[in-house]
RNA sequence: CGGGGCGUGGCGCAGCUUGGUAGCGCGGGUGCUUUGGGAGCACUAGGUCGCAGGUUCGAAUCCUGUCGCCCCGACCA
């Protein structure tokens, strides 16, 4: 291919949109362009990019067994109805896009394809002689993303590979779930990408164990804590550690005792102005839960003052607390003091409340759940003796009891978000270090959430109908391609892995006006093409420091000069990567190449943790 | 959606405070010179200053509204 006919258009500045390295890259290099926010349009040479990695998806796939289909992306609306999740995928800060048909139906883009594939699955699954089954495939996904980001990293439409398997029982999924472990594993080293394996929260795809795959980089969005020893890795919004211990509060009385606390409505306020330590109070946290079915649900949360809050956590916990009649959590917000004045409830005693805030304050509320949902975290339960809000103005409690307290016992669960430095759960000599990352896969054990709502039954070998066990597997094939710039970059452009690389060589001509030159580079450029190599030929007729700029720019592995020494057939061979020269002879630059290329095009170079 | 910022030739920006009929660098075209790390000179094309109202003799500049984009939070491959 000759960069004269390749539509390449570089930039020489930063273009104002972008703002990390991979993304000012991308546009930079002539690789995409932005067509609307999260929206872009992938240049040849990024779909180059883009078809390799998918080649090596493909292949990985394949080799678990898995078999490659294409669902549509435009869904209807009945079928996410069915499975419960159109509400919450549609309204308040829903990701789906969805439109009405000329037939008045509702439609929605396909952000996932559990429905879809599940209901597929129920009409053509009938036997547990035809399972396990694997189905995956790559294709372009919707997402009206609340913020899109960073190019690539976050697209209200992207890229993405897609699996889902059925399974006649649990172990069985378990078993496709380590083979996709293993794949992911390959896959992300084929393309030359140095990833973290992580503990995940499965979010809004639901089901019981997830693991994130992270490409490690300063610009990623996700806090990832793990141990020196990589033995634990776990995203922030999942990982758990060991507290520190609570400094333990001594009390004169039995009985608690009442404290005038003007003012003091934070802890920070609280200990400053008595002495106390953060881990003998425990705060209180008040939230608003609106699910898709039902009341509002005020949700009341204790924390060990030294603690915070982990949103996710709490999430995960209300939705279970709620059950499935209550419908999908759509919302989870603090209480406001106006909220509590429009539900026309008296004005609460914020800042000083405490763990045994009674259903008496909602009495009278107009459209609120007259119950609070009491959860503790476990820091907090295990407190003997605290301090803590007593519910009136200005006031709290030394030496208060859960036992004296009275009222309903809160429901303890794990909700306080771990933090770096924190020693480890497994290894309590570790401490948890914290690094940044790209999330470019997700692998999840389903189980039957999905096949149960949707009716995917099978029969098994006892002639019984049971739900299908299911898994997914997703894989961001765009996002995964801009990471890898974020992760092989310099001050000079993109140095891409060889196996992911638009062309594994660019052959330019430094003098374009010298008939030697140019003959000696298209015969070159021929040659390695016939040796089965991906070659460019710089043929254009700019100086050449310019074509080296450009190669430098959009990061060709290899790139061979053809100049000074031309008339003896003499050339240069630069690594892009490294930066290393050498010059050699016209033939023995071939033969070379073709060494080092087709080795290097299966990857498997880039080292892996955990 | 809340908070912050930006919309001026293809790209990056200045001009706006203090209204007076639009400029710089890069890029494009032509010519000459140059030719191994984003060349020099000359000529040239290209902009209803995001859009819509308003104020004014006069608006890129002041006011109102609106649309778009970027950054910080909730979401996720």
């Amino acid at each position: 291919m000759r960069v004269s006919r390749l539509m390449l258009v570089t930039l020489r500045d930063d273009p104002a949109e972008a703002e990390i390295p991979s993304h000012k890259l991308l546009l930079r290099g002539g690789y995409m362009r932005r067509v609307a926010s999260g929206v872009y349009a992938y240049l040849p040479l990024l779909w180059r990019v883009l078809s390799k990695i998918s080649a090596i998806v493909r292949q990985e796939m394949d080799a678990t067994g898995a078999l490659e289909t294409l669902l549509p992306a435009l869904q209807p609306a009945s079928l996410w109805e069915r499975s419960g999740r159109w509400q919450g995928y549609t309204a308040g800060e829903g990701i789906m896009f969805h439109l009405v048909d000329r037939q008045e139906r509702s439609l929605g883009l396909g952000p996932t394809h559990e429905e879809v594939i599940t209901a597929l699955a129920a009409d053509l699954l009938r036997s547990y002689r035809q399972l396990p089954v694997s189905l995956y495939q790559i294709q372009t996904k919707f997402r009206d993303e609340i913020r899109p980001r960073f190019g690539l990293m976050r697209g209200r439409e992207f890229i993405m590979k897609d699996a889902y398997s059925f399974h006649a029982d649990e172990a069985d999924l378990r078993l496709t779930y380590e083979r996709m472990d293993q794949a992911y594993r390959r896959i992300f080293s084929r393309c030359g990408l140095r990833t973290v394996a992580v503990e995940a929260d499965s979010g809004a795809i639901g089901g019981s164990a997830s693991q994130e795959f992270m490409v490690t980089a300063d610009a990623g969005e996700d806090l990832i804590l793990s141990s020196a020893d990589g033995r634990y890795a776990a995203n922030q919004e999942r990982a758990c550690s060991l507290p520190e211990p609570a400094v333990p509060l001594v009390c004169a009385t039995a009985e608690a005792v009442e404290l005038h606390t003007p003012g003091q409505h934070s802890i920070e306020a609280l200990c400053a102005a008595h002495g106390f330590e953060p881990s003998q109070t425990v705060k209180v946290l008040l939230l608003l839960a609106r699910c898709a079915l039902g009341q509002a649900r005020v949700v009341l949360v204790s924390l060990r003052g030294d603690q915070q809050l982990n949103p996710t956590k709490l999430a995960n916990a209300v939705s279970g607390a709620l059950g499935e009649s209550a419908g999908a959590l759509l919302e989870l917000e603090p209480i406001t003091p106006e909220q509590i004045h429009l539900e026309g409830l008296p004005a609460w005693p914020l800042g000083c409340l405490g763990p045994h805030l009674g259903d008496e304050w909602l009495a009278g509320a107009r459209s609120w759940q007259p119950t609070v949902l009491r959860l503790a975290d476990a820091t907090a339960a295990e407190l003997e003796v605290f301090v803590c809000g007593a519910n009136r103005p200005d006031t709290h409690l030394v030496g208060a009891r859960w036992s004296a307290l009275g009222g309903p016992r809160p429901i303890v669960a794990d909700l306080r978000s771990a933090q770096p430095g924190e020693r480890c759960l497994q290894d309590p000599a570790q401490r948890l270090e914290s690094s940044r990352g790209i999330e470019v896969g997700h692998i999840f054990q389903l189980g039957r959430k999905y096949s149960q709502v949707l009716e995917a039954t099978f029969t098994n070998e006892q002639g019984l109908d049971e739900p299908l066990w299911m898994g997914c597997y997703g894989i961001g094939v765009s996002r995964l391609a801009q990471a890898a710039v974020e992760q092989h970059h310099d001050q000079h452009g993109i140095c891409w892995p060889v196996a992911i690389a638009p062309f594994e060589v660019i052959v330019v001509v430094a003098s374009a006006q010298d008939p030697v030159q140019v003959a000696l580079g298209e015969r070159l450029h021929d040659e390695l093409e016939q040796a089965g190599l991906e070659v460019l030929l710089d043929d254009r007729s700019e100086r050449a420091g310019v074509k080296f700029k450009d190669a430098d720019l959009i990061g060709i592995p290899w790139r061979v000069v053809v100049g000074r020494g031309a008339a003896s057939a003499q050339v240069e061979l630069v690594e892009r990567a490294s930066g290393t020269k050498c010059d050699l002879g016209a033939k023995e630059v071939v033969t070379l190449l073709r060494e080092h290329i087709t080795a290097a095009r299966l990857g498997l170079t880039a080292t892996q943790s955990s």
